[in-house]
DNA sequence: TACCATAACGCAAGCGCTTACGGACAGCGC
DNA sequence: GCGCTGTCCGTAAGCGCTTGCGTTATGGTA
């Protein structure tokens, strides 16, 4: 109970009649202290409860056990995953996280990645998209930079424009691989639900769908720029039922937005996948559960988070470490041939 | 650029020839500054890109501006709606969220607790369940006595036993609900998945649970004790499959585990809700979404996160606030009435 | 025995900030 | 003119820890 009083490192020294030093030495578990000693000092240490300030630590010069994680939309289960790896791996290493949301606003990125900087974290993981415009980063950067120089690590899962070591999930290939799989099906009208375009995932998946797609007389294809979210699929799905009720496949450029328009269609009475094939990227979760289970390309989503925290834990080597990561797609019921005409 | 150089209060002082005194007022809006200068040390400390040393600021008496949430199970929906409105929230007040991970192991949340408090956070917000055993959370509630006593805000969601201010799901009556829908439908052979027997959350929709079908003589009730998760209820699935084959409907104890149910049962060919139905607790996003989509109780799981953030931010009051949060019930496709026979 | 490395520990100077306290100065009433 | 109040600002004392350096004891070596 002992109200309002914290045991700090100098009652511990004084109960054991040690100087701070030795008890500070002893705790962190360096040299200068002999074995008995210290072995004394972590005993009383924990009987009276010390918990070092992490603050006075920090200050001091100590290194800190947080890593920040931000992350575009904490609610959307592609972070979710992520963040459970990290967050996992964390704890099995004695780091904390703390969990920024961006919400795809780059002056609100910045203004939390200074936040995570001024904390002194040790490593700032960065997930999601980055900005096909370099000057939208550009901040970012310069902030990251002095982050990097003062001793901090910063470790990007999928933003290739970031000079840090890297997670780089093939989105270009998740794209091709997702277009080819609905032409096999036979699918030739088919719209594209692109998130906005200022971001290099939604770019990367794009190029990929468009390098097999471009250049087919027989493809009718329509891209429709919308909200990276649910709800913005959605909404657009409705728009691709009203303008080309002909479409026999949707591809949703993440498995949230085709969540979205699973949603809608099936408000609308529209079959999936009897009349229209939907497809998306990611595999969350839930993707297998869904109602038609969904197709789309597969990125180890948890792994890559504790993989992430893996490049925290390692040391910065002299070059930056870009590891690319494969997708896999998943044929589920969502998608099939187009109905016969 | 700048490497290895951070810009610190003394810089901007010197830089404007005041004192550090001087700018720390101004920057944090405290009075005996004049308006001009505060407004000169404001510009320049914005120019000179200065970000004060949160630990720094912390250890001389400053508040944090960070608060910790400590979840069960980081990969669960149920926490993570819950976080996602906490940390949305939090953003919008210039809050830091630091998730930690408890994984339902009474001593690791301890740990994560322990650390919370070294890091002087604002608050504590444990989501989830908490234990019925009160031996359990004693080292638990007099770390969490001592942080209250020093200033810190304690806010359980659903942990009753705590003396803290708290949010508190109707679990009993959420279970009690269910349960009659099941009846109401004909079901008379029901297996109820429950989790470990030493959480009241377990403990609570339970008793709900038993509330409603206690004493029915045409009731065969079984119930079987197996983890909280997805995966411990699929292969709890398995066992009321073998054991019970004449079971009409499961009652899992939250939707992880209600998709868990559904999961197997799609397996083993076990069609939902003709042969089976199925039902959860607590109506996670995707609840919505699965195949079939889920019936199930709802907690404003997101809202509760919000909401859990009001309470941080307004000061303690003499005594705990306690809020009781209403369920509702959501009837979807996996109930239906039982099989004729 | 004298000398020096080595180990074990204490001293004290910070880390970068906040804040009580006190000084300087202006304005006011008497 | 004096004293008083109030405003604005600087001085300096910490906050609780780490760590470089100095001191002392210890043992090994020539």
């Amino acid at each position: 109970m002992e109200l309002g009083h914290v045991t700090r490192l100098d009652d511990v020294a004084r109960a054991l009649g040690v100087s701070t030093a030795t008890v500070s030495r002893a705790l962190s578990g360096k040299a200068g202290v002999s074995s008995e000693v210290a072995e004394r000092v972590r005993r009383t240490a924990a009987e009276m409860g010390y918990v070092a300030n992490v603050h006075a630590r920090t200050l001091a010069g100590g290194t800190t056990t947080v890593i920040g994680l931000v992350v575009h939309e904490i609610g959307d289960p592609y972070f979710t995953e992520i963040a459970g790896g990290l967050v996992e791996a964390a704890e099995q290493n004695d780091l904390l996280v703390q969990v920024c949301h961006a919400g795809r606003d780059p002056g609100r990125e910045l203004k939390q990645v200074r936040s995570l900087v001024a904390h002194r974290v040790r490593a700032v993981v960065l997930a999601g998209s980055g900005h096909t415009d370099p000057e939208v980063d550009a901040d970012l950067r310069a902030l990251l930079d002095g982050f990097t120089a003062r001793g901090g690590h910063v470790v990007a899962i999928g933003r290739r424009h970031l000079e840090s070591d890297a997670l780089l999930p093939d989105n270009t290939g998740a794209g091709a691989t997702l277009a080819r799989h609905l032409l096999e099906l036979g699918h030739r009208r088919i719209a594209v639900l692109g998130g906005p375009p200022g971001l290099t995932t939604v770019q990367d998946r794009l190029a990929g769908i468009h390098s097999v797609l471009d250049g087919r007389e027989d493809v009718e294809l329509h891209v429709l720029e919308t909200d990276f979210t649910r709800d913005g699929a959605a909404t657009a799905a409705v728009e691709v039922v009203e303008r080309w009720p002909r479409t026999t496949a949707v591809l949703a450029l993440n498995d949230a937005m085709a969540i979205g328009v699973l949603d809608t269609l099936r408000r609308r009475g529209v079959r999936v996948p009897e009349q229209v094939s939907v497809a998306g990227f990611d595999d969350v979760a839930v993707a297998a559960q869904l109602s038609p289970s969904l197709t789309t390309t597969r990125f180890p989503l948890t792994e890559m988070g504790r993989e992430a925290l893996q490049l925290v834990l390692t040391p910065p080597s002299g070059e930056a470490r870009r590891r690319r990561v494969d997708h896999q797609l998943i044929t589920r019921e969502s998608t099939a041939p187009p109905p016969q005409e």
